[in-house]
DNA sequence: ACACTCCAACCACAGTTGTAGTAGGTTCAA
DNA sequence: TTGAACCTACTACAACTGTGGTTGGAGTGT
């Protein structure tokens, strides 16, 4: 169920999505300011970008303070990301052996990295295994991570 | 030397340098037919496409042949692909490592790819370092592991 | 010499993306 | 109650993308 449309996103939205994951919700003048002094674009340019990932049903108005919209994410990080993997993984023929492989031969991952994942994963999912005597690797679950919103401008 | 700007590739334009780059060369026609028929734009969609990436300087004419240009890649699949990564990355972080968890946590890598790939790996670090004495993780040149375009259709 | 088939070159065009300006409400401090 | 400082809604627009039509020339079998 939830089919979850995959919401495609650009470039600079990915990069404002990006600002507004951090901030978990804030008004647009907020979000720009989230974003990097280099690369941040004109007040009514975020603003733009932002009312097209409302349409696209990206993120979404919570509220409304003074005369301000407080927007915050509908599409999660996690997704955002993983949908941009599975186009890559289409690239390089479905097989993440060969993205890895990649990785690895331009020195962007090393023995090390490998080994240190391993470790990590092997430790997770004997855990996992004496808790739930199963270990379905389609879990999508979002546990976590969910509010971090202070701020006072 | 040899900056080899970045040359950004659209989706369409990468689908169809992967037929270039499995061709080796090949006519519009020629390069056409190779993509898989559910998706194959009409022919001169893809020339229109092979002349943009022209002008990229993604391919380039090598030769005639009657009155049909041969086209070949110029960009490596390697780089292009390359290229893709590091943009992936960009918005992971630049972090290689979430991404493979990512990868790890969506089933799509599983320990035992993980574990092969920490043994090739191994194997072929050795291998080097006992005949080079030496590895720094940082070398582009290009050593082995050259060619591996086989792939009858 | 024709009729066909295949190409090369252009041209067109709508949809998407990145960027930003403008006009006119709201708020808030004086 | 006024004006500065903010916001929201729109509007604009050029470059980039995906798609494909049109025209006219080149090759070739009969």
């Amino acid at each position: 169920m939830a089919k979850e449309k995959p919401v495609k996103l650009t470039r600079l939205e990915l990069e404002i999505m990006g600002a507004v994951w951090t901030l978990g919700s804030g008004s647009v003048r907020e979000i720009r300011e989230q974003l990097p002094e280099e690369k941040r674009p004109a007040y009514t340019t975020v603003q733009t970008i932002i009312y097209r990932l409302e349409e696209k049903g990206a993120v979404r108005r919570v509220k409304k303070i003074g005369n301000a919209h407080i927007f915050e994410a509908v599409v999660t990080r996690k997704a955002a990301h993983n949908h941009l993997i599975d186009e890559l993984l289409h690239v390089f023929g479905g097989s993440p052996r060969s993205l890895m492989a990649q990785l690895v031969e331009t020195g962007q991952l090393t023995l090390r990295d490998i080994r240190e994942l391993e470790g990590t994963l092997a430790k997770l999912q004997a855990n996992k295994t004496t808790t739930t005597a199963d270990n379905s690797l389609k879990n999508k679950s979002g546990r976590g991570s969910k509010r971090r919103q202070g701020d006072a401008k």
